[in-house]
RNA sequence: GCGCAGGUGGUAGAGCGGCCAAUUACACCAGACUGUAAAUCUGGCGCCCUUGUGGCUACGGGGGUUCGAAUCCCUCCCUGCGCACCA
């Protein structure tokens, strides 16, 4: 009973149309069909996946059947929920490519093979087949004080911003996947709650089928509200990232998204959560016991083990790292090049590295960009970014 | 279709003939401080050469006026609001 609270409580948001309804639907011994639909926009998924794969792996180890939806359809024509990118449409070819790294990464947390493995379902096999006759049924069923009625719209709307008449039909494609797929429940961060509410009215109006919808909570900062994972304030953690890169970005998440990373991404019991809250000394130290677990369960133990090691030695100790890039240079290239080739995007951007005194070499301040470097030369670029020259 | 208001850097949003590569805020980068946290402070934030009162490209697209335009004019495209249309 109590793994059945925890899967009901731990990240859920809120349940539709309740919780107690999902508790006698679980209890009751039926298997139940749940899904999660992702967008093969970037390659990547991050830690706000992780949410919710999560969860489904829970559903899935009380033998339940899991459906990883990939948006392939929908990708190609933007949600409006993240207005912010004016998304270009995706070519088939980079569709498949995003689903490929998908796979992988949430093949990390669900199982796609054995028993009761995870199936993986594209939504473009019924949306290609839909027509101006379904597409005008399919409308009928929501009416226009119901699009607007949304939040964002309502925004907008006062602003005077523009809203695409194709947005509201957004709502309906993601409602239709669950008509299309006929499952008992959908799983998705709550910004997805008007979509996914959409396809429960779908499902009750043609199949006559509650489908339960469970929201779960995004990755925020409970100080600020500001979100955790957020692609343009770098603190994306994808669930591919290196296992150094990966533990060194939890350890630059405030202080504050602990607890939210710790109860949302890990599978750490919620009695071992608030014991290491709960402990005295540097919060710094709770923070690398976090980095170890979630390396752990993206990557193994012992790799974590390693992480936290080359953390403390480059960062706390300010030793160089034992491993790190290299860079391949002929004899006689300047250390501006080197710095170009490390990865920064301009001339004038690595020129204002020098200038601020960003780039060190051999841990001592580069201040001649002109100077050539030599083998064996290690650079350190800004704060975490380490190369070793290497003359060939 | 008509009228009015708009389209500026990653975002918001100033500028409305030269002092504009463009105020400011947020985001971002670097340095200091630290716990590679946060907060704070300092600097930076188109590109190229280099370090100069430098070159190039850029304020929706194109054309024009002017010694000189993000700023004025014409035209096209786009957005919002209102009106008209509504078999």
């Amino acid at each position: 009973m109590d793994a059945l609270k925890n899967l009901l409580t731990r990240s859920v948001d809120t349940i539709y149309p309740s919780r107690e309804a999902l508790e006698r639907a679980l209890s009751s011994g039926k298997k139940l069909t749940i899904y999660l639909g992702v967008d093969p926009t970037g390659p990547h998924l991050h830690l706000g996946h992780a949410t919710n794969l999560l969860v489904l792996r829970r559903f899935q180890a009380l033998g339940h059947k899991i459906i990883l939806l990939i948006g392939d359809f929908t990708a190609r024509i933007g949600d409006p929920t993240d207005k912010l990118a004016a998304r270009k449409p995706l070519t088939a070819a980079e569709v498949k490519r995003n689903f490929k790294t998908f796979k992988k990464q949430a093949a990390k947390i669900l199982n796609f093979s054995g028993p009761n493995a995870a199936a993986v379902a594209f939504n473009s096999k019924w949306h290609t087949k839909m027509n101006f006759e379904k597409l005008v049924e399919l409308a009928s069923h929501f009416t226009e004080q119901q699009m607007v009625e949304r939040d964002m719209f309502q925004e907008r709307k006062k602003s005077n911003k523009p809203i695409g008449l194709h947005e509201f039909l957004y709502p309906l494609m993601q409602g239709y996947d669950s008509v299309a797929l006929d499952v008992d429940v959908e799983i998705g961060g709550t910004d997805q709650t008007f979509n996914m509410l959409a396809g429960r009215k779908l499902l009750r109006e043609y199949k006559n089928k509650e489908k339960f919808v469970i929201t779960t909570k995004l990755l925020e900062n409970p100080k600020t509200g500001r979100k955790l994972m957020n692609k343009s304030e770098g603190g994306l953690i994808n669930l591919d990232d290196k296992p150094n890169d990966m533990f060194g970005k939890v350890m630059a998440l405030p202080d504050e998204g602990v607890r939210p990373v710790a109860e949302f991404c890990t599978e750490m019991a919620m009695g071992d959560i608030e014991k290491m809250l709960g402990r005295d000394g540097n919060p710094r130290d709770t923070k690398l016991s976090l980095a170890t677990e979630i390396v752990k369960l993206y990557h193994s133990e012992k790799i974590a083990v390693k992480a936290r090691e080359t953390w403390i030695k480059t960062f706390s100790k300010k030793e160089t790292p034992s491993e790190m890039e290299t860079v391949r240079i002929k004899k006689g290239t300047t250390l501006l090049e080197v710095v170009r080739a490390a990865g920064i995007s301009s001339n004038s951007e690595a020129m204002r590295l020098f200038a601020q005194s960003a780039i060190k070499r051999n841990n001592t301040v580069a201040q001649d960009p002109k100077k050539s470097a030599i083998e064996g030369d290690v650079l350190k670029i800004g704060k975490k970014k380490f190369v070793k020259v290497l003359v060939v």
